[in-house]
DNA sequence: GTCTATAGAGTGATAGAC
DNA sequence: GTCTATCACTCTATAGAC
């Protein structure tokens, strides 16, 4: 028996992919051990709670991804304007331009959404709060800042939407530019 | 047996709250049932090519829906000004401020966006090409008119995913307001 | 009898859990 | 791999309108 060292680490970003693809519905123990190349033995072993706890810890390294490589950007930029272009930049590159969707936001908009409510809060809320900050930072009111915000984050999750729709990046792209324009100038 | 007679038309906006729900793959048939409070055979009468033939006659109705009731009003408005106003007016009523999601908008994002695709794209093309289209009647540059339309379809979108994240309706309300500002400004 | 709407037992396949 | 539950779907049987 050939033993191809495994740790649960290496797993949830293959999880990841599946639960992204097909829904938390969707993603069936088939799909998940075709996407992971582990059997439903080993999915077990790592996640004894089945498929919630592997949602959770999905959710956990998206939220913890999107900490240390987008949000931080917005803070540890000594100016806050190459903190906000990073921030955009890493978007773009994270969401393939339009191909990836956002994990977290298909789960807010499906029926797993209460199941998940906090993670999915907690991951938006972040988001909004450091883009917020960086917005003060450049000069914004806060409540200017706080609306901003959310118009930036909510259009990127409403590109996502249309780039799929018409399965053209450049809608994506696009969208990105205008909300980089808007949140600097 | 008793006899309560139904038409397809009856059963399709029971069957649209459904698959707005729990999606095309979570739209299990106990849930279709009981949602249509139907037995599967009245289901299979009327759909005989099962859920793929439910979906598309949901989409069918979703779009005919929007068509009549929220693009038209972007057209037949003398005034494209109350036009737009009463698109704005149709959709956080549609909506229900949030609380309900938009059920192509959950399709372009999941994996039955391929089945589905020219309903999909059709659904979005019109509704941002009939809001285009006024646009260039109150007078902006055709570009322009194309550029903010993609913004505020795709921003009621993420809107639809941030109110639902935070299950809050101000969210949406605040951002419908903001992007029918920004059309008519 | 014919036609349409109904109900639901029963099919094999696949689900998630262990 | 094995378990039970549930999946999408089929089929037979029924009722009532013509």
């Amino acid at each position: 028996m050939a033993r191809i060292v495994a740790e649960r680490e290496d797993v949830v970003p293959l999880l990841a992919e599946v639960f992204r693809t097909y829904g938390f519905e969707g993603a069936s123990l088939a799909r998940i051990t075709e996407g992971t190349k582990l059997g439903k033995g080993s999915i077990y072993h790592f996640f004894p709670g089945g498929k919630e706890e592997m949602a959770e810890a999905v959710l956990a390294h998206v939220d913890a991804w999107f900490k240390r490589n987008v949000f931080e950007s917005l803070s540890a930029h000594a100016d806050p304007h190459e903190g906000i272009n990073a921030m955009f930049d890493e978007v773009g590159r994270y969401f393939r331009s339009g191909r990836r969707v956002c994990l977290v936001g298909v789960f807010a908009l499906g029926n797993e959404r209460d199941r998940f409510a906090a993670r999915v809060r907690d991951y938006f809320a972040a988001w909004i709060d450091a883009l917020a900050a960086a917005l003060v930072r450049i000069g914004r009111e806060p409540k200017e800042a706080a609306a901003l915000s959310h118009e930036v984050v909510g259009g990127i999750q409403g590109a996502l939407v249309l780039a799929r729709a018409f399965d053209r990046t450049d809608v994506f792209e696009e969208t990105l530019q205008r909300l980089r324009k808007r949140a600097l100038g």
